[in-house]
DNA sequence: GCAAAATGCTAACTGTAGCAAGCACACTAG
DNA sequence: CTAGTGTGCTTGCTACAGTTAGCATTTTGC
């Protein structure tokens, strides 16, 4: 896709590293991989998998999430942490397939009314509910 | 690593494709991807890369990462952005009743199996990863 | 001055992801 | 029975992710 991301994902890396006192070879050791290959993916030359990204998210405690958003691998319309109504955990939730996921959705629909997920969450902070029931 | 996965991976993509009436050619047209090599994946012979996970992805309609979950390069057990699983969902939403809540609760579990919510107190791996702003 | 051990980078190689071409079989016309 | 189109699968092949071995440079210590 956009090579330029890759690029953007090194500097992100390299940035990280430096900014948590490693070398390449110390990070390197650290996610299993070769010292060479990182030095590569910080400067933008090759394109790590998902597998090494991960390990190297692991290596630098940064999210899988945010690396692969910046490998262009997730998308980065990522709905608020915070958040956590029903409607976003059906649709996160890998064990449902789709017709499972859609039958939820319509009964739990049937019971709130039909508000629609917003993809942007006007007013977060206010909790309307009493979490009390 | 574990093939185990990658084979679970592919029984995971097949079920969806037929559950969406799709042959392979369909698919993998829809994806952009050759059908041999959907048909690979399917059969676990292949591993696939992220980027053509995320293209299967949004051609089944399913999200990009219950399939990095599937293909074991996400953690199942988050602890990032989207901790919020369905059952904390419902029990969270204010706008059910006690039973509207159950009712969901049933209908879910029978989906996924009676896997209840584990509030495990252990979190293992990596530390928060605030990756601040 | 010279070693030794850091640092990051280059070169050559291997394994495999992902592709285009084509096969074998099933089904439905004609 | 043969010709068409659908299904999924096998076969090479190319490109590139990721490796090991080693280079060039700087820094530390004698």
């Amino acid at each position: 896709m956009a090579p330029t991301l890759v690029h953007d994902l090194g500097s992100y890396l390299r940035e990280q590293r430096t900014a948590a006192q490693l070398s390449l070879r110390q990070l390197s050791e650290l996610a299993g991989i070769s010292n060479p290959y990182l030095s590569q993916i910080e400067r933008g030359l090759k394109k790590p998998s998902a597998e090494i990204l991960q390990q190297i998210a692991r290596a630098l405690q940064v999210s899988a999430e945010s690396l692969y958003v910046r490998a262009g691998i997730l998308d980065a319309a990522n709905p608020d942490p915070h958040q956590c109504d029903v409607l976003h955990a059906i649709a996160a939730d890998g064990r449902l397939n789709d017709r499972q996921r859609q039958a939820l959705i319509d009964v739990y629909r049937s019971f709130v009314g039909n508000t629609h997920v917003d993809p942007a969450p006007s007013h977060p902070s206010s909790s309307p509910s009493s979490t009390h029931a």
